[in-house]
DNA sequence: ATGAAAGCGCTAACAC
DNA sequence: GTGTTAGCGCTTTCAT
């Protein structure tokens, strides 16, 4: 059988202080002699002192628990969350709570009941659950703190964290214009989503930066679905002159530009260059594999857990948490190459 | 502001018993009057009342938390092993923690740092970590509960829920004689693996149920991979005489035993019948789509939970947990067919 | 069958 | 700077 967990009171005799001053030692509270700091913490690691997470939530009204909360088809984007969020939560000494939700069951009183049965000091919301109106009042309700990662809408409402979609897109138009692209065509994305004018927004910086003006016929709608992204290839492709490069908003219209291209007889990258956004898992088992931009997503979720740990420090006021910009990944893959005529 | 949340006081003076009589109804100890009981839970709804679970553990010493351990390729497994297990947990009032283990930096200091701050009621393994010794071992000093999903070697160690192979390897292989297969190749699986002989076993007891005997040259080793599928298909269908049907231990050797088939010029399933086990995302991506076993993930974490709750039930003893064999789905696709010679 | 008292391990106010 | 005194909300004794 186990011996009995070390309490604080262990530590204290041990190190000749009162057990209020391992309190202060291991909350990082100011006022306690630096002497003082060292002989306790010496006399918490000789007893393998593990602070009492219930007792701490109990007197404190922390319970070092965060929470995940998802409703997201694609697992692999899940893993990601969980992995980062996890590793961070370790380094604080939290422990991450998932909480799947249904879109199917998902009526007011099952998330009630879930959201005041759950006991977290923050949770974080991944996409699309993070957009979903009638998700947040639930949590606003019942007074939880929360960390969006990549929000859509109602950006204002909530702390979030976020790939920085115009950076991205400004990076991978140049990388089209390094490669000596001049004439590109763009696929917007959904009209209802934030990414979309974000994306727009970096790619037409990227051609401005370089001293290129973009024909409004160049620009063309889509709705983030491979049929829209054939249809809009479909158009660029079918002019008089064409582009010798499509940059879609993402991976999904960037698969149909490559399948309308093949149609229409143009090889790819030698006829025609496509970049795509996201790094979905299509981008890899597609032929040629697409050039596109890794969403951060590891990263997101610890950053995600970091600002709701600070957010609780002890000492810490209730001020609101800052927003956080995120680095992205560009991969660069077969679909995009120089273009044959300059 | 949210109101204060109600406390058991509350709920007592609302019942007009005292708060420990509430605390008896709450955790469905005896002695207490139908009477009262249906007054206290009342109150309880009508004042939206939930436990607070710092404080059961502070005082009960059960946390109301789950953990689930995990290390697995498959992002789609831990999903629904997840998912069950988050049904069950809410239905009995418990959180779930997630806990991913990377193979690469699980030293036993990692290990017993992350053992020593998991404060849960019980933890749930999935494959491969549940047959991990090292894992196994840190577990265990550190006193902490555990039941296995599907585990593969030593059995006898500690509880764990599983699929009755035998069974379903059973019951895949009825599936080929009623479809009207006589001769059916078998290949086995990976030695060291325990589901191998165990879904031989199965195979032996159908076909012998059905008055068949097997030649020794019809089943065939393996180990799990697409190329020894190949292999021992190309072995099974270059005899003079040919099964009509082959059983492969999993759906990876299916594969390969359809891959084989194509080469050598059979169809599948018109020439040959071709079974997996495992319902692994491939099964249903190959041309035809593959018949194969599904096992209950979601079903067996579910029991998981089961097991770890009622072992510590108020007034349980310490007893041992009994394992669960649970029920599996046989998934008939379009790689099995009667056979054209009867 | 019910209630009163004690205390789980810690943090939050206060003292000194 | 440091220590003391109260609880946090519940379960556990132990009375009755």
């Amino acid at each position: 059988m186990e011996k009995r967990q070390a309490t604080i009171k262990d530590v204290a005799v041990a190190a000749g202080v009162s057990f209020k001053t391992v309190s202060r030692v291991l909350n990082q509270e100011p006022n306690v002699r630096q002497e003082l700091q060292d002989r306790v913490r010496a006399a918490a690691a000789a007893l393998g002192y593990v602070p009492n997470i219930a007792a701490r939530d109990l007197a404190g009204g922390r319970s070092f628990l965060i929470g995940l909360m998802f409703d997201n088809p694609s697992e692999a984007y899940i893993g990601q969350a969980q992995t980062g969020a996890i590793t961070r939560c370790r380094e604080t000494g939290h422990l991450l709570i998932v909480e799947p939700l249904d879109s199917a069951d998902d009526t007011q009183r099952t998330l009630d009941s879930i959201l005041s049965h759950l006991r977290v000091d923050g949770l974080i919301l991944t996409p699309p659950v993070c957009d979903n109106p009638m998700v947040l009042e639930a949590i606003e309700r019942a007074g939880v703190r929360y960390v969006r990662i990549g929000p859509d809408r109602d950006l204002d409402r909530a702390p979030f964290v976020a790939m920085d979609d115009v950076a991205a897109a400004c990076d991978l138009t140049r990388h089209l214009l390094d490669l000596g692209h001049r004439d590109i065509g763009f696929i917007k994305g959904h009209p209802d989503h934030g990414a979309t004018s974000r994306r727009l927004e970096g790619f037409l910086r990227a051609m401005t930066e370089a001293g290129l003006t973009v024909a409004p016929e160049r620009i063309q709608p889509g709705a983030f679905s491979f049929e829209s992204g054939m249809e809009a290839a479909e158009t660029l492709l079918s002019g008089p002159s064409r582009p010798t490069a499509i940059f879609a908003s993402n991976d999904d219209m960037a698969l149909g530009v490559m399948s309308a291209a093949s149609r229409a007889g143009f090889s790819v990258p030698g006829d025609l260059s496509v970049a795509g956004f996201d790094d979905s898992p299509a981008a890899q088992m597609a032929w040629p594999q697409l050039t596109t931009i890794r969403q951060p997503v590891a990263a997101m979720s610890a950053a995600a857990v970091d600002m709701l740990v600070e957010a609780r420090a002890p000492g810490r006021v209730r001020e609101p948490i800052a927003n956080r910009w995120l680095g992205y990944q560009l991969i660069a893959r077969g679909s995009t190459a120089p273009p044959k005529r300059p």
